[in-house]
DNA sequence: GCCAACGTTGGC
DNA sequence: GCCAACGTTGGC
């Protein structure tokens, strides 16, 4: 089992949107980044937990768990021409990028902020890909050694 | 294969 | 709104 980060931005969809979803469950569609769909093909597996993080809002920061529920399959939004994600490159044949289905967990009973992770930045959390430099990745793998870390803040 | 231009992400 | 980081595109 791994465990890993998605970020989302809640002005498009939060925790509490996917709360809300039938049988609080969602399709992780719309993500046009390479390594970040190797991931959600090759890697996700049921079962493995998340943690989901708000991006781009007043407090950036961790705000719930949530688990993986189905494995990578192709993001069939990809061959939409009306949908913003479209890829005209992304075929049913030949399907360039993936989705996986996530399930919420629960809320934490606070938000872990990105400022309050910075704060172990030198010490537990040296080597979260979060606080890396430039890392824009919409997915990133977290050792099981940072995430019950992270839960000890809460 | 190089690299400049451009677009996107996301914190601040 | 700014801008650093960095991925992608496309001309050569």
């Amino acid at each position: 089992m791994r465990y890993w980060l998605m970020k989302s931005e809640p002005n498009e969809f939060s925790i509490d949107d996917l709360y809300l979803r039938p049988n609080q469950t969602e399709q992780w569609d719309g993500v046009r980044n390479y390594q970040a769909r190797n991931m959600m093909r090759d890697e996700m597996k049921n079962g493995d937990p998340v943690f989901f993080y708000h991006s781009n809002c007043d407090v950036p920061g961790i705000v719930g768990l949530m688990r993986v529920t189905r494995e990578g399959y192709p993001d069939h939004f990809a061959y939409d021409p009306e949908d913003k994600h479209h890829d005209p490159k992304s075929t049913p044949d030949a399907p360039r990028w993936f989705m996986v289905d996530v399930t919420f967990e629960r809320k934490l009973n606070r938000t872990i902020s990105l400022h309050e992770l910075k704060t172990y930045a030198d010490a537990e959390l040296a080597e979260f890909a979060l606080l890396r430099r430039g890392n824009r990745l919409s997915i990133m793998p977290v050792t099981q050694t940072q995430w019950e870390f992270i839960l000890t803040l809460e």
